[in-house]
DNA sequence: TATTGTTATACTCTATAACTATA
DNA sequence: TATAGTTATAGAGTATAACAATA
């Protein structure tokens, strides 16, 4: 693959076509694009998933989601304090087991999310209009292979 | 799409069949494998790439270089200044532009690159073995769209 | 005036380890 | 002992703006 940069060419040999450089290369595109149609809302795409996911299972537990999104626990206790220091979401600890953090979205955070949703789904819609339907699924298809199909052993 | 997060699912909605999400979950597993497979090198992604591209194309400046592999130019620099450190690339200004630096890879610079090379390629047939031949080349020329092609207008 | 590269800075995302409270 | 969540910290990656040197 070569990328005119005029008037000087790229040779980027084989490394134009490996998955883990057009991964890259898509993802950067793709954060420019969310960014673009949620400015004004004023999250990003962590949050903006983390809250529809609240709002689709309410009394989640904080670590399943994590887990869902593949986020750290560690690093979704930050992003949940930041939500709840906003309040969107709040938090209860169950009494049968008092380890545990359910979530609930607050009015606000609700009153967000049905906001999120359709955005989303537009957002979503605009890009795939460089797809047509069926190459659209497989992308996708074969991305969550990528995600959660097991890899062959390391080199 | 719902994930299996034993024992309690959880339900992503239109979410697990955006391409921002699938994107996102691809990208972290191939972040994992690239650092399994290199771990020895003690090379990232980006200075693996950007050591590739120097070698197949000496001489090229800095500002080409960083718009090719869609870096920042004041992250380039950054980057470029550590590799240059740690003995692996040189610049030079020509006179013909006092204000360019052309970058080449030093002797240890090419033995690096002689090794990241091949090994950037069994990395990658590591990977696409969970593809067939042509479901390899749609993800990636797939992905390429996404990230070259224009999108339509912002929301 | 515009371009190339640098510096400073900040924000997000990710990762690890040590900690607490509960089980 | 093991699990759920927290805190502290560090390292990538990315973004912007102001700057010097040069064109």
């Amino acid at each position: 693959m070569k990328v005119q940069t005029n008037p000087e060419p790229v040779e980027l040999g084989s490394l134009g076509e490996m998955l883990g450089f057009t991964v890259r290369l898509a993802q950067i595109r793709l954060f420019e694009a969310f960014y673009a149609d949620f400015k004004d809302l004023g999250i990003g795409p962590g949050e903006a998933s983390t809250l529809l996911v609240i709002h689709q299972n309410p009394g989640i537990r904080q670590g399943v989601l994590a887990a869902a999104l593949k986020i750290k626990r560690s690093n979704m206790a930050k992003m949940i304090g930041s939500l709840n220091r906003r309040g969107l979401i709040e938090r209860s600890t169950p009494s049968s087991d008092k380890r545990t953090i359910r979530l609930h979205l607050s009015t606000s955070g609700k009153a967000l999310a049905r906001r999120i949703g359709p955005r989303m789904g537009r957002h979503d819609e605009r890009i795939s209009k460089i797809f047509s339907a069926s190459e659209m699924r497989s992308v996708t298809r074969l991305l969550k292979r990528v995600a959660f199909q097991s890899l062959p052993e390391t080199l």
